[in-house]
DNA sequence: TATAAGCTTAGAGTTAACTCTAAGGTCAAC
DNA sequence: GTTGACCTTAGAGTTAACTCTAAGCTTATA
């Protein structure tokens, strides 16, 4: 049986987080001292582990309690729903990592174009860029490739 | 000179949206009507738009108001002022990719093991890997590659 | 037994970037 | 001259996931 300081070291998460997932109804503490203190059984510690686990994996708490859910009774639940909210999950994911792929390229596009140098921003080609909404893709690529086969 | 609304629909900001980039210092309207109604100039548009780039490039409204106040005095900042706001903003992005890129591979790994069908979740390799804390990066690999080599 | 560390709760604050509401003034058209 | 669309402001609400505070018990240690 652990106390909430013992639990926070042991998963790394704070006893703040804790009670904060607690009020949220992901975990519970199956005990409690007289005074009312917190004690974890070893069954509630593989739960918040399981919760840290989904969190980094990048599921939602709310995913995450449709996921313990399942956890509690998985004969009630197929494999279909925990793939449903893994999929959606990836596809949120993909979403993100396009936009900020994107963002990426232009921001390195732009630190390509651009001398970087002590002298003045007056022919700043980032600033350039920007005033022009970054039609500069094309502009850059022509410059850095020289002979690209451009659309 | 544009009313707001016709500004809004020129740059696909919403009028709230302006109001609230005027209220964080990033725009103004030059000219106000008597009534108080915001007129905007070609230059102002100009800058909405600047902003509007700015932000879909992935800079904060905080990285913008430092653009916009080199924007308005090339003279008297530097390329390297410039490039330093975009770096730092490239690291942010790079770092965020990073994490989402892990997490894209583990939800992808996640999915190649279920069989996502209407059984029970008894036995769900999700939630058996959500709960062994992910090691099973190992198993799936191992079961997936079925000769990969390991570290 | 006294002090300090740790626990409790309810509830407020944080962050970023909007987004919306309320209450009221203005303007063009019919 | 009266709708209805549009404008104004100040300020509150939204979202997610914490993070912190205050006020007050409890427990371990010296």
């Amino acid at each position: 049986m652990l106390k909430i300081s013992e639990l926070s070291e042991k998963t790394g998460l704070s006893a703040h987080t804790l009670r904060y997932y607690e009020k949220h109804g992901l975990i519970n503490a199956s005990n409690r001292s007289e005074a009312g203190y917190r004690f974890y059984t070893d069954s509630d510690v593989r739960r918040v582990q399981f919760v840290k686990t989904a969190r980094n994996t990048g599921f939602s708490l709310e995913d995450i309690g449709q996921l313990l859910s399942i956890r509690v009774d998985k004969l009630s639940h197929s494999c279909q729903e925990v793939t449903d909210i893994t999929r959606k999950k990836l596809v949120e994911v993909n979403a993100k990592l396009t936009e900020l792929q994107s963002m990426q390229q232009t921001l390195e596009l732009l630190l390509e174009s651009c001398c970087g140098g002590p002298e003045n921003a007056t022919h700043c080609s980032i600033m350039e860029a920007l005033d022009a909404g970054l039609l500069l893709d094309k502009k850059i690529a022509a410059r850095t490739e020289q002979g690209g086969a451009a659309k």
